[in-house]
DNA sequence: GTCATATGCCGACTATGAGTCATTTTTCGT
DNA sequence: ACGAAAAATGACTCATAGTCGGCATATGAC
């Protein structure tokens, strides 16, 4: 019906709007010396009028972080058009991980509270799956990568794709992380660009030897891990949310 | 003068004391869900009087972080008595940072709001420096335990100290973050300690390759960061304030 | 054209909690 | 026992998230 369609369609970019003005606002400032009168104001609403689109400043907020998360693992697509070595793309999209998230960093504090504080945002189970969801999807992509690693006998077929996943990406956001905290964002970039490089050659590098009689061999630390993660119930966020 | 002294001491032991009901408070429900109501009535205060000691309800979660980061420190220094290789002191460093933080996870995420949000917390420059010396006296452990592994030979001596420390650290974090967010408190922490240990034990395994012609010759990335780190101002965190 | 209904919108109001300050209470030397 | 200095207080101010009763506008039946 053309009545409905156009409503909903009303309200989606009623959303939208919101969300843009909200976004500026929390880039500027900051989540919390933003209030919901300002997003109103912005938006040309009333204060109420907000409360009918998003159930609090938290969702606004969340629903930002969200969209562009998206909007990275768009781009992140483009990565795999290039033919390129598995190492080479890793680099790639950590440098693009990278300057996504510097280049307004108030999106890594968003990403940082969503995942340090999840409970105390006080979201809908429905609300936290879904960004939750999203997340994951633009961060398979360092799996896939691997795998295509494997493929192409760049990496032993040992190591353990979703683990060294979740190590390459803590590994990123406690980079970015730090060089957020330093200051200093002169040479911001160009610094977190070669540190992520040596810390992922290195890091590459080691994987490559996985079969050379590094590790222990009582405890093979890379299956030890891989029979341990089918166990358990991180699934939620590495594995779809099965 | 006895008067004088005894008044100090009065003055810390009721510092102390608040700092005391505020940590259970904070760790029991996480910053935003402690009022100073609570923390002055749990100290058997006014609320005006916890304003004599802290000049803000930010203050005194800065204060515990700082306090328990010492804390750390000095259990980090017993590392040092007995004698191991370098990649081993380097692990059970880096277990012990772990299984610091997450048996309260309030306290990560007091430093990871720290390192994020510094601008946005208003503290003053006094503030700010102090805490920000203690965290470096704590990490500064990494780069002794780095030197050592390059007089012992454990490593090649051309790693680019501070750079690893850096990295090092920013590693231990982020995976501290994805496991805080992925749930599970079940077997959180074997797991953290198996990510870790092989997180180090390829990062290490690839460091120990510095000098094996992996490394684009052209430009030596760890020789390029060092120039560049020396001519920077990242120096207020790492290397002492200078 | 006009009335009824629904849908959307509003901003004054409530609730909460951080931080202040004029006043009271305690401490201690004389 | 007194008075001055120090410490403590809690009622108050102010900011802001979220609510709710009522107003406005659009749609459609007659």
């Amino acid at each position: 019906m053309g009545l409905q369609e156009r409503r909903e369609k009303e309200k989606d970019n009623r959303r939208m709007l919101i969300l843009e003005s909200a976004r500026g606002l929390f880039f500027a400032k900051g989540f919390k010396d933003v209030t919901v009168d300002e997003i109103a104001q912005l938006s040309e609403l009333g204060k109420g009028s907000i409360y009918l689109y998003f159930s609090s400043k938290e969702e606004i907020y969340a629903q930002i972080l969200r969209h562009h998360i998206e909007m990275f693992h768009q781009q992140t697509i483009a990565l795999f058009n290039k033919r390129k070595t598995a190492v080479d793309s890793l680099l790639e999209f950590s440098f693009l991980y990278a300057d996504f998230f510097l280049q307004e960093p108030e999106l890594f504090r968003m990403l940082m509270t969503f995942m340090l504080r999840t409970e105390q945002l006080g979201f809908s189970e429905e609300q936290y799956k879904n960004i939750v969801a999203t997340t994951r999807k633009a961060i398979d992509v360092i799996s896939n990568i691997l795998n295509y690693g494997i493929d192409s006998k760049e990496f032993p077929s040992t190591i353990d794709i979703k683990y060294n996943q979740f190590i390459l990406w803590g590994m990123l956001n406690g980079i970015i992380a730090l060089y957020i905290f330093t200051g200093a964002e002169g040479k911001r970039r160009e610094k977190i660009h070669s540190s992520i490089k040596s810390a992922l050659t290195t890091h590459m590098q080691g994987l490559k030897q996985v079969n050379e009689g590094f590790f222990d061999s009582r405890k093979n630390v890379y299956k030890q891990f891989a029979r341990e993660y089918e166990e358990s119930d991180d699934g939620r966020l590495l594995n779809g949310g099965a």
